[in-house]
DNA sequence: ATACACCCCGGACCTAGGTCTGGGGTTAAG
DNA sequence: CTTAACCCCAGACCTAGGTCCGGGGTGTAT
């Protein structure tokens, strides 16, 4: 009767609770599954990929919102190329800035990482400063 | 009678609510500044880096519990510098994979962009599979 | 056919991270 | 010396993103 996952099923897999799921599903982060007849949920296997995409995303600052519009560019057979391409390019700079904030932050964390490895006492370690300077800002 | 900056001009240079920083300062992530005699929070200037820098750590997906760890690794002039070590590597460890993820993301997205760019119609731009698979994964 | 694990749904509840209200002092300009 | 623009604080309120509850149906192993 069940062909495809249930939503337990995909919640395990995904690691995130049942309800997270159907609150996805009210928010349009994940489509509609098709049902069984008793009206359970029966999920193709790729939502789970989706769902772990989602909180990945998530972990990267991007809001529930953001989210769906990144999944939105694929999920479009209608649109013109030329609007998803757009939208699409101005997701990459957000992305860029993002990476290029986690580089800096990386750099001035580095310095203080290894700029400690040899030291004794802590005065050695002013180098601290770093990521309240230029490093991270 | 105030030589430091007040909380509004903080909060504008920040651009973040005053409420905002009253509320940092109480999470920690502030330090609670010296007050005139009319007990207005006379700020250094350094806190609005400070500030912006939480607000940046933020969109990287930092919660604020994170950010006030990372802050703690500049803040520490009492730590044994082996414990500051050890935290940082830990936290550059986060920002490693949070770069990665992004990079996957950012390639999955420029492909969908560029093969788009020279095409007509939307079929042609299948690629747009390009983000549920293992590129964005 | 009884038990036990799972699914459904609506609605209440929760945490993080703020934001607003409002009653009261302060300060700089006119 | 008044007025507009700030500041103080406590506490209420708000949004995003879930999470839990409870009453009811389903599926399957014993």
């Amino acid at each position: 009767m069940m062909n495809g996952l249930t939503i337990g099923e995909v919640a395990k897999q995904a690691e995130v609770n049942i309800d997270t799921l159907r609150y996805y599903e009210r928010r349009g982060l994940v489509a509609k599954p098709p049902r069984t007849v008793s009206g359970y949920r029966a999920y193709p296997e790729q939502t789970v990929q989706r769902v772990r995409f989602v909180k990945r995303a998530q972990e990267l600052g991007f809001s529930l919102k953001e989210i769906k519009e990144l999944l939105a560019l694929r999920t479009k057979p209608g649109a013109k190329s030329a609007t998803v391409r757009e939208r699409a390019s101005a997701k990459l700079i957000d992305i860029d800035e993002k990476i290029r904030s986690l580089r800096a932050m990386r750099k001035a964390l580095a310095k203080l990482v290894d700029s400690c490895s040899g030291c004794g006492p802590v005065e050695t370690c002013s180098i601290l400063e770093s990521l309240n300077t230029d490093g991270m800002r």
